[in-house]
DNA sequence: TTGAAAGCGCTAACAA
DNA sequence: TTGTTAGCGCTTTCAA
């Protein structure tokens, strides 16, 4: 058998198995390994086939140690389920792509302790920079957040002052920018529907906007229904039914995400509502998912990929030490969608 | 300043600095922090108080690299967005939750060499344990597999030869499960409609159960239509009214994701065809997701969250040297869910 | 183009 | 209960 396979207790293969094996220094067969400097042909060739035979994965640990240098890229998110944070990966992933940087993922859940502790596990790993979603956290965070001598991006939300660099959109704005369209479609009475999440900053920020431009028209929320947990399909339906029992006379809903929207939607159709004739309706994301349900929901685009892409060039940049015209706050245009549910 | 708050390049900081911001021994504040070994509550005290003034962030690749102990667990799946994927890792979650271990994901895309070169990097980082999808892979990836010695789990399939451990459910047995059904509930004109992956094992396997238990009905399958990319539910409609137009005699219609199966419901609930009366629907995974639509879609649940939490087990028990009646072969029931569009 | 020596920051093992 | 010593497996630096 070319390798003992039956070691009893497998120890892992070390640069000097492989430079054992094939006769060439440690050193030499770490430059081989990393394409670094000069290697001979012929030394190159015997190092590799030596490493294949045996099967030698690195260590990266040791390298890592050794280099002072780690290729990854913290990204800390509230969620994956939520349909948005899987849009921002996707951005993240293509820049860095193309780079020897690689993400690695931690969730939160939208609580700021576990914010913390995740971001105090990820750093203990000395990632070549953070990308972290929200510019809401611990006092403690801040501080390890500052202390480190890496790229910082805060992203999703502009709203605030960042560490280091931010990537996002306005969500006051976005909050501001769909009660304009809902006041100039000429709805009058508004019924906001959300999840029950203090904790959800751009949430809270997309509502005050909304209810300060509606204010600034004369307008104000009628009435709101929360939800948490559950099928957000289900939960939309059954909280547009609760609200418009409710309160009946209400001719606009506006959903804090698509998902409850899209199950108001349904509801409004079931019940033989016009939509949106009788009744606006408008939820946020820009959710693709979605299209292909009987009519399409008013949304509002956050730029996820976008963002994504955009914090990580910014930290790709950063770590390369390029710097040259690096914009560092990049606020992206919340785009409005106007569907079929919302008149124009 | 506390500390050097303008240090040129942030170095850092060692436990050599809390030691000596403390003075106590390297050893000890390693000790303290680490919560091992006996200490007295004194030095306790004055290692975490220096520790915290400074801002300490234990370094784990230089800790990993001298205890040769990494408590990561990669976990390898093709993609998140998926639906399938996020539910898979809140039960892996949920298991390692309690235990020192934390899950880091790496994506494949469907891709084997995407899977293989993942595999290879995650490797690298010396984890305690493998959790990845599915049973085939390139033979590179699996000689990495076989030549670790950490435990190996293969989740979503039971179909084929495992490495080392196996959990979840067949996706033969599951095609077979859902033919059987439909026969049971008399429909005779039978349509499938999937992606185009061939790189998609389960879903191959699940056609190939679901043709077999055909066959012995004395069914076939009598026509197909196949999408990729865009938006699932769109596709779904869209292959819904081309294979509807193709072959105006189906009278049942398989889908290989529930995604597209909604799709096709709202297709046929739009066109006014009486489901599952005139058309009978089904389509495959429990997606809790689309609840709240007008019907509830036939579907078969995977049994995703607890093939996570079982695969979970198996590597913290087997990295915790608990072997104790493991069971390292688990075999899932995947469940019919009848829904509202497939007769009983 | 190749090699030898030193050390990255921490922990295991042992000694006091 | 605390401290000392010797690496972990690699890369950096310098010399040949």
């Amino acid at each position: 058998m070319t390798r003992g396979s039956q070691d009893q207790a497998k120890r892992p293969l070390t640069l000097r198995d492989v430079s054992e094996a094939s006769g060439v220094s440690e050193m030499t067969v770490s430059r081989v390994l990393r394409n670094r400097g000069d290697v001979s042909a012929a030394t190159r060739k015997k190092v590799l086939a030596a490493a294949k035979t045996l099967g030698y994965v690195p260590n990266k640990i040791a390298g890592a140690l050794a280099s002072q240098r780690v290729n990854l890229v913290a990204v800390i998110i509230p969620s994956m389920s939520n349909m948005v944070f899987p849009d921002v990966m996707t951005g993240i992933s293509e820049v860095l792509d193309n780079t020897p940087l690689q993400p690695v993922v931690g969730l939160t859940n939208y609580l700021p302790e576990k914010e913390e502790s995740v971001l105090y596990e990820m750093l203990s790993w000395r990632p070549s920079g953070v990308i972290i979603a929200g510019l809401e956290h611990t006092d403690a965070a801040r501080a390890m957040l500052r202390g480190v001598d890496i790229p910082v991006v805060e992203i999703m939300d502009v709203d605030g002052t960042p560490i280091d660099a931010m990537v996002g959109i306005s969500h006051r704005r976005a909050g501001r920018m769909m009660a304009q369209a809902i006041a100039k479609a000429g709805y009058e009475h508004i019924g906001f529907l959300g999840t029950k999440m203090p904790l959800d900053h751009r949430a809270r920020k997309r509502f005050e906007g909304f209810t300060e431009a509606l204010a600034k028209e004369g307008l104000e929320v009628e009435d709101q229904e929360f939800y948490e947990g559950g099928s957000a399909l289900v939960k939309g339906r059954e909280m547009t039914e609760t609200i418009l029992n409710r309160s009946p006379d209400l001719d606009f809903l506006y959903y804090s995400n698509d998902m409850i929207g899209a199950g108001g939607l349904l509801y409004c159709l079931d019940k033989g509502i016009d939509v949106p004739g009788q009744i606006g309706l408008a939820g946020f994301n820009g959710v693709e998912l979605l299209q292909g349900l009987p009519k399409l929901l008013a949304t509002m685009d956050a730029g996820r990929i976008e963002t994504g892409r955009k914090a990580a060039e910014i930290v790709a940049r950063m770590a390369a030490g390029d710097v040259e015209g690096l914009q560092t706050r990049v606020e992206l245009t919340p785009k409005l969608q106007y569907g079929e549910t919302l008149r124009r």
